[in-house]
Formats: C-alpha cells, sequence, structure tokens
DNA sequence: CTGCCTGCAAACTCTTTGCACGAAT
DNA sequence: ATTCGTGCAAAGAGTTTGCAGGCAG
C-alpha cells in the first residue's frame, strides 16, 4: 500500500471507530509513513511536529495505538523497554526480527511458520492465538574481525 | 540441576568472576531456586526477605544478572514492561513462550528449531546468533465458552 | 585492612493520565 | 452547540544509580 491509498485507509479507520480527523493525527500519520524504517515514539514527534509544531508527544502516544489497530503501523518491542514502530504497508503480520548488538539494526524477515507454530502450539493448550513474535540477536562478524560493524547506517 | 549442586554453581560462579559470597546474594539465590514458576523482581525481593529480612530491591536487581549470567535464571520479556525470571535447572535456552491473555499463565515449550533458525537466518546477514526467542499470545477458548479461564492458578 | 557490597532514596526512562481549553462535526 | 481531542505537566511503573557506611576475603 503506497501512502496515498494509506491516508485513506486511515481516514476510514477513524470513522469508522467514530473518532475525528484532526490536523495532528494527519500529520503524525504523514510523519509515520514518511519513514523508511524503525521509528521510536520521540522520533515520530519530532517528525511530526516538522509538519505540525502543534502536535504534543500525548497525542502521539494517543494516536500510535490507533494507527497499530488499523494495521498501517506494527509495533516492535526488543526488549528496550522502548518499542520501536515502522509503517506496514503490506499488512504483514508474520515477520520476525534480526536485531544486530552491535549496530541495533533491526532486521525484519518474513516467517509466515510462525503462524502455523502458533496455531499448532496453541490448541495444544486449548487456546487460540492472537499474536506471534520471533526474535533473533547476533553479533556483527564483520565488526570482530575488521572492526567495522557492515550494517550500520 | 537440583537446588544443592546449583548453589554450589551460584557460588563458583561468584568465585569466578571475583565477586563475593554475602548473605544477601544466597538468599535472593534460594528465593529465586524455591520458585516453581514464573516470578517477578518484587516477588523475589519479598521472597528473598523472608530469608533474610536486610534483602534490598537495589541488590536483587543488582543480583539477577548474575544469576542469569551464570545461567541458573532466564529471563523472560513478554513484552509488559516488566520482567518475568524463572529457575533454570536444565540449562535450557530454546524454549518459546504462550501467554495467555486472559489469565497472563506463561506455558514454556521446548523449541529446539529455534537454534536452527536463528543460525539460518544470521548467517545469510552475516551475524553470529546470540539469542532466540519465539512468544506466542493466545486467548483461552474455555473462557470465552464458559466464562471460565482453565489455565488459571 | 582493603575495597567490594550494601541499603537507602533519589534519579531515570518511557509512557499514561487529569484537567481545562479548543476544535471537529 | 456538543462532545471529542488536545497540550501541558504531573504522575506512574519498573529499574538503575550515587553515596556513605558495612562486611567478606
Amino acid at each position: 500500500m503506497s501512502k496515498a491509498p494509506a491516508r485513506e485507509k486511515f481516514k476510514s479507520h477513524l470513522a469508522t471507530k467514530g473518532l475525528r480527523v484532526t490536523n495532528q493525527r494527519l500529520a503524525i500519520f504523514e510523519a509515520a509513513f514518511a519513514q523508511t524504517d524503525h521509528f521510536t515514539a520521540e522520533e515520530l514527534l519530532d517528525h511530526a511536529r516538522a509538519i505540525d509544531d502543534s502536535v504534543s508527544r500525548a497525542t502521539v502516544y494517543r494516536t500510535l495505538p490507533i494507527m497499530i489497530e488499523s494495521a498501517l503501523l506494527r509495533e516492535v518491542d526488543i526488549g528496550k523497554n522502548l518499542k520501536y514502530y515502522l509503517p506496514n504497508p503490506d499488512n504483514n503480520a508474520q515477520v520476525a526480527q534480526v536485531i544486530c548488538l552491535d549496530c541495533d539494526k533491526i532486521f525484519e524477515i518474513n516467517a509466515p511458520f510462525m503462524e502455523w507454530y502458533g496455531n499448532s502450539v496453541s490448541s495444544k493448550l486449548g487456546l487460540t492465538p492472537v499474536s506471534q513474535r520471533l526474535q533473533v540477536t547476533a553479533h556483527c562478524i564483520t565488526l570482530k574481525q575488521t572492526g567495522v560493524c557492515k550494517h550500520r547506517n
């Protein structure tokens, strides 16, 4: 999904939920969908303020769950007491993360088998799966060999 | 590994690292290894204080990483800004979690394929895997049908 | 004795919330 | 005109840290 259709999807999601289309919510949406990599709530605030300087931190935090619920954004928690977000144009949910501990880069890897695994292991316990997450933390080989992490931005 | 050998392992880990064997550290170890299920730092503090009432919250937080590094404990982060811990008598690292969203129970499931997956996906990126985690969140079927979650303690 | 270890309390980080004002419908 | 949305600042939760005194080796 490219940006313009995504904007319409966001607006219709707001309408469906009886939520108002405000300049702040639109600025936050624009800022989020302009990103090409993972971002934090604080970074999103900065970018949204560049579009509409009235945007507050509170509204960013209140808008993020709306965009996540509409599947426009995915939330990625890698256990750092700091959440990352990224645009989810393909509506993808079966994605694993590989996290480079040297440069903190997060790679997103398609992992469709996660859904199968979730179903399989849940049904044995009398549960219905809601979500899966699979994460691998790793060190950079080239960093160790050459002193430079080749994944660093 | 039962408790007594684990205690020796803890002491020798302390010795190896040049760390001192204090009453507080031992009390925290005893409290942790007496648990049969996941526990939080705060719960560990309570139990450790029942053994030695001089134990402070700070020392619990300072001792947890030591026990984790020695592989006596595993840390389980299910994305709740609150970490869970559990004794790891079998030195197991390839374990997935299934989390019931209705009763918050955490099931630990052996998932040896995680190691293969971590190796496979890391090597393609020029990385050496350090750890894997796989988590499934789910709802209780019997809760939905009967109003009672059969997993609740 | 030396210096690591401790308890205390304050600091810290990220996120959430109460309130009164402001804007979308 | 209503009512939902907003910014601000304070609160909140879990964890970490600086400091002065205490105990292991």
